[in-house]
DNA sequence: ATTGTTGCAAAGGTTTTGCATTACC
DNA sequence: GGTAATGCAAAACCTTTGCAACAAT
């Protein structure tokens, strides 16, 4: 198990190389291309940690939010973004592109979100498929609980 | 890890001692006894597998859903319920009381939920709390990917 | 020319809320 | 009597959809 940092910025010629994946799925899709998908793409990977639709949305005010919902799942299916644990506000989500698969460990007293890596899971993975001949793609792993400082809450206040 | 059968209908006697419990938290905290709120408990505690609002409600023919909307917090918190995976037609809820954990495996081409359960977890779960100081209460792993009759689709046809 | 994309408005669906009434303690 | 629970209707909420105008192939 690892523990990861969740704010690791993605330089200039990361976004080059997400927006070439972007078009080439956009081509295998047999979509048009369109300057208006490649500029949420590079909002999208420029917001840190997880995002709400509605925080994508006004990073985008010249866009509708209409049309943001109807690119978002061109972004997912081209491996730019993934789901993020859901909020009251909606889904979220966070990037994917260049960035290893992750967990989450969810504090329910504060709403702190620590990433980790659990290597363990790979041999789950190789265990379910035979077991029930199951061919995993991918996983969600959340656990709650209280983070360090709601655990101790004489040293540190709640919600902060 | 070893497989579960989702199935398995709790008794008579098991749904008094959950009935039980759920007077026990109304108690705690401080909210009145009502005649409802259990009737509610009793008919989503016989309901198999996983369930949506709309079926509880259905179930639940002389209630009002906001009335049902305004208790499942309540069976939540009793530990009688837990969410489940959700669908596209809303949250959906499944059995938490006197039932072990478990996770779900969830084919993404049919649908198809096998439920199963990992032992490695608990491991897991001491880790976490020797290197982050994160004290885990329960958590949630899904698993998707293709079932072994959507991977073998010459054998089975798709969704059934 | 055809087909995908976008903005706008409207509808969709689930879930929440305000309020008067009823039930509980 | 005071407070919680309930039913109803309405609102809120996020998300999707229909349609006309626009852009790309």
């Amino acid at each position: 198990m690892r523990s990861l940092q969740s704010g690791d910025e993605l330089d200039a010629s990361a976004i080059e190389r997400a927006i070439f994946r972007l078009r080439e799925h956009v081509k295998t899709e047999g979509l048009k291309a369109s300057d208006v998908r490649e500029t949420v793409a590079r909002v999208a990977l420029g917001l840190k940690g997880h995002f709400s639709v509605e925080e994508l949305v006004s990073a985008l005010p010249s866009l509708h939010s209409s049309t943001v919902y109807r690119i978002l799942p061109v972004l997912l299916e081209a491996g730019l973004l993934q789901r993020a644990p859901a909020q009251s506000d909606g889904q979220r989500y966070e990037r994917a592109f260049e960035r290893e698969h992750h967990d989450h460990l969810l504090c329910t007293r504060c709403g702190r979100i620590i990433e980790f890596h659990f290597e363990t899971m790979q041999q789950l993975e190789r265990d379910l498929a035979q077991r029930f001949d199951f061919a995993v793609t991918n996983h969600v792993l959340h656990l709650y609980g209280l983070c360090a400082k709601c655990q101790h809450p004489a040293k540190q206040p709640v919600n902060q």
